[in-house]
DNA sequence: AAGTCATTTCGTTATTTGTCGAAATGTAAT
DNA sequence: ATTACATTTCGACAAATAACGAAATGACTT
């Protein structure tokens, strides 16, 4: 029950997780490009996109052999849409995302992936 | 540096600060009624206190042999002052709160603290 | 059906977090 | 100054979290 109150302040605890927000607010990705974005090993990425994905804030769809994962456009809580809709309010840090801005524009998953 | 970027949503993580927080929009209390309230350890509440404090949520006020803690009522960072003013949006379980709203109204610091 | 490749799940490890009780600190009253 | 009492700090412990690599799964291609 604990859990259910703070699931959504404990899926933005994170600093990984608030750049995959962000990063998907650019456009939807599948897990080796956010790897290659966070440089994180495979399977840490695959967990926070669940657990953002199990408290509301992203979908996953699946297309061939990729996952692609994108913000959730209507999510059921109220809480998670006033969340992404300013997100650049919550997260006043920029020159990360700055950065992952820039990074997300040079890839190219059929170059890039591969375990 | 990740630390600085999610003190706020960490200070949120925890359902007894969440209770702190709206225990002190009704009125200022001291450590031992805090305790009290949540049924915790005098120095588990101190320490939720302090988390709060460093992360601008509240403030304290010594007053004699007591230490009066309330919410910060001018807080520097806008995103603090965002959440405090729809606590409510935020903490959507009504009944955890309620029963705490009625446990602060019967406590009498000068009958029920000690040690 | 075998192979390839993206992703998830599992088992392990290090770190952080929430909790406690005991000891230390601070303040007021005797 | 001694005592009394509210609070904080300290040290210990259990549980939760973030990370990894290896093994398992799923899906397309051959």
């Amino acid at each position: 029950m604990q859990k259910e109150k703070t699931k959504i302040f404990k899926a933005l605890s994170d600093l990984n997780r608030l750049r995959i927000l962000k990063a998907l607010q650019t456009r939807s990705m599948c897990v080796c490009e956010i790897k290659l974005m966070l440089a994180l090993a495979n399977s840490t990425v695959s967990q926070h996109l669940k657990v953002l994905k199990e408290s509301g804030f992203i979908l996953e769809k699946k297309e061939g052999k990729w996952v692609n994962y994108m913000i959730n456009p209507r999510p059921g809580d109220e809480r998670i849409s006033a969340i992404l809709s300013s997100l650049d309010f919550w997260i006043n840090d920029e020159a990360v995302i700055i950065k992952d801005k820039n990074t997300i524009r040079k890839l190219d998953r059929n170059t890039i992936c591969s375990v």
